[in-house]
RNA sequence: GGCCCAGUAGUUCAGUUGGUUAGAACGCCAGCCUGUCACGCUGGAGGUCGACGGUUCGAGCCCGUUCUGGGUCGCCA
């Protein structure tokens, strides 16, 4: 092993090109491979950057290639000598045009044989890379993700100090106040028996900033909440937070637009249309049943419920009667693309999202064959068809349910994945949509009461605010959501900034005033000394990475992401602790179950 | 908490109806090779078939339990 020092690295691997040819550097990095040809032995050299071929001749310089023939894969090292055009050249990788013709070569570090190989696309199962995850960095691809996910930060760092944001950072041991997420707990030891919070978002303390008179606040805040891990969804994970004083909703949508188009253009040199579509919520869900529909594919649903509503099938009539509703989507084509058993399969589908059934009719060039129409009136079929623009060689698909809600989810889900069976999603194609006009309030069955659909901090909207307490089912919020392709990017709404409708909202959401001043009273107290009217908006940093980067899952956006269960394989966390630190902190922990 | 899927060499996988000594590719080790870049050629090492139990004359394969991981529903203001 070679003591660092001598050679002192003056470029990047993957910088090197034809117009360096002649120049003597020095480069830095692992052995990506060695091609050994007996008196002649190549070995590719990889950074952060890229690969570099280093040439070795046992005539040139026996000693130096004597070195070279015991390098491995993954060993470090550090080569001098001069760049020269290849004899043979490969037009693959953007330096294969040169080699470097090494004169001095240090071997800085060996390297085992590594448990997996350091390649790009490779397959390897998740458990094993994220146990040796800095060797998975280390692969361009990998690589190239971090790299990716700096220049987002970066851009939004830039564009928000120029739109005049302060970046200003809030704590993370903080004040649990249930709502919403499960807490990640953190005990005092100088308090016994009392706990900080992990923030779920910096939301509160983002509001105190502006009744401080910060005016414009922006963080890249790390969040943290304790519920189960999805593709999508990790414990820990980042936001891009913001929050303006004296705006309306159409001043944080600007303002974030402009943000839209800029990491687009930087990171993808896509250029988005602004301003942005924006959709009601509950034009969403009756033409998508969703609330971040991807607009890249039709298939719209349909409402049938006034064509069923007297109909002699049960299935359809009796969703109907009892409030809920029937709809159906049309897939063009899809009489062929689906047989019986592959609408089976879209049956058990949509079994997942509650739905009881799916009935189907397909109108193949042979005849039709249904699921339903023998229990309809040859009217009632017809109508549907036509209110679904169905024509031969197409398939319909209907669920109803007494529970709109089940409906939506159902057909909502149903269509992104026939979109998908069907391969109808467009590659490179980037559709955002605002989503607008959320409802404040939902019934929650297991809580008995109403709860906030995006947080209780949210304004009404100026011509709901009487139905707080009329019809909270039908108050509609300043609230808006970012949307790409089904994937719902980030949120925000305009805030309450008055302690009275502050009161109304805790009140219409069951909560006491003496409970409410125990929570949120630094909020409540706050208001009282002149609160600027505000809102904001906070993006999910990790999918916006993903979505941009191509990424399949959240976790190859993450430098150090958790599994499933919340573990992370590399460091075996979250372990046991000592008695002592459990001692100090006043905490008796249970012996685990069978034990 | 529910449902679905997977677990065989270092890695990715194949393994027929339950039947001799469990295979391939890549990787690894050794030898040869002067223009390779998925180098090539020759040879070699490498396996508790996730674990436990059961059925059977006999289990990688069948059954049960369990562990690990992935996806998903619930959950995620």
């Amino acid at each position: 092993m070679d003591k660092f020092g001598s050679i002192k690295r003056t470029m990047w691997c993957g910088a090197a090109r034809m117009e360096d040819v002649g120049r003597e550097i020095a480069v830095c990095g692992w052995v990506q491979k060695r091609r050994d040809l007996g008196s002649l032995l190549f070995i590719d050299l990889r950074d952060r950057s890229g690969i570099l071929q280093l040439a070795f001749d046992d005539k040139t310089d026996p000693a130096v290639f004597e070195k070279a023939l015991t390098v491995r894969s993954e060993y470090v090292l550090a080569a001098r000598g001069v760049l020269r055009e290849r004899a043979s050249k490969n037009y693959e990788i953007p330096t294969g045009e040169v080699e470097l013709e090494v004169t001095a070569l240090q071997i800085l570090a060996k390297s085992e044989t590594p448990p997996f190989e350091i390649v790009e696309n490779s397959d390897v199962n998740d458990v094993l890379r994220l146990k040796y995850r800095y060797l998975d960095l280390r692969r361009p691809d990998m690589a190239r993700m971090l790299q990716l996910r700096h220049k987002v930060v970066k851009c939004a760092r830039d564009y928000f100090d120029e739109q005049g944001f302060l970046e200003i950072e809030t704590p993370i041991l903080t004040k649990s106040t249930p709502e919403g997420a499960r807490d990640y707990l953190v005990p005092s030891r100088v308090h016994p028996g009392k706990f900080y919070a992990l923030p779920q978002s910096p939301q509160q303390y983002k509001q105190l900033l502006m009744v401080a008179g910060v005016d414009r606040y922006f963080q890249i805040a790390r969040c943290f909440r304790d519920e189960d891990l999805r593709a999508d969804r990790q414990p820990e994970f980042t936001q891009i937070d913001l929050e303006m004083s004296f705006v309306d909703e159409d001043d944080v949508i600007a303002v974030n637009e402009g943000f839209l188009k800029r990491v687009f253009k930087t990171v993808l040199d896509v250029d988005i249309e602004t301003p942005i579509p924006r959709m009601p919520y509950r034009e969403a869900m009756e033409r998508f049943g969703s609330d971040k529909p991807d607009l890249r594919f039709g298939l719209e649903l349909r409402d049938v419920s006034d064509i069923v509503a007297g109909c002699g099938f049960k299935v359809f009539s009796g969703p109907v009667a009892e409030g809920g509703s029937v709809r159906a989507i049309c897939v063009p084509g899809g009489a062929k693309a689906f047989a019986r058993k592959q609408i089976d399969a879209l049956t058990d589908f949509v079994k997942t999202y509650g739905a009881k059934g799916l009935a189907w009719m397909r109108l193949s060039e042979e005849g039709a064959s249904s699921s339903f129409a023998k229990f309809l009136t040859e009217e009632e079929t017809a109508a549907i068809l036509k209110r679904c623009g169905a024509k031969t060689g197409d398939l319909v698909l209907i669920v109803g349910d007494a529970s709109d809600k089940v409906v939506f989810a159902a057909l909502g889900a149903l269509r992104c994945e026939v979109a998908r069976r069907m391969d109808l999603i467009p590659k490179g194609v980037y559709k955002l949509v605002w989503i607008t006009e959320f409802p404040m309030f939902e019934y929650s069955e297991e809580e008995g009461r109403y709860v906030a659909v995006h947080h209780p901090f949210t304004a009404p909207m100026d011509e709901d605010v009487d139905l707080i307490e009329t019809d909270p089912a039908n108050c509609r919020a300043k609230a808006y959501d970012i949307v790409l392709n089904g994937t719902e990017l980030g949120g925000g709404s305009i805030r309450i900034s008055t302690p009275e409708m502050q009161r109304k909202m805790f009140r219409a959401l069951g909560l006491s005033e003496e409970d409410a001043q125990e929570r949120f009273a630094h909020l409540l107290t706050a208001f009282k000394y002149g609160a600027p009217p505000h809102g904001g908006l906070a993006y999910g940093l990790d999918r916006l990475v993903m979505l941009l980067g191509g990424a399949e899952s959240i976790r190859d956006v993450i430098a150090f992401p958790k599994v499933q269960n919340a573990s992370e394989p590399m460091t075996n966390c979250p372990d046991t602790v000592e008695q002592k630190q459990l001692e100090e902190l006043h905490i008796a922990v249970a012996a685990p179950e069978g034990e």
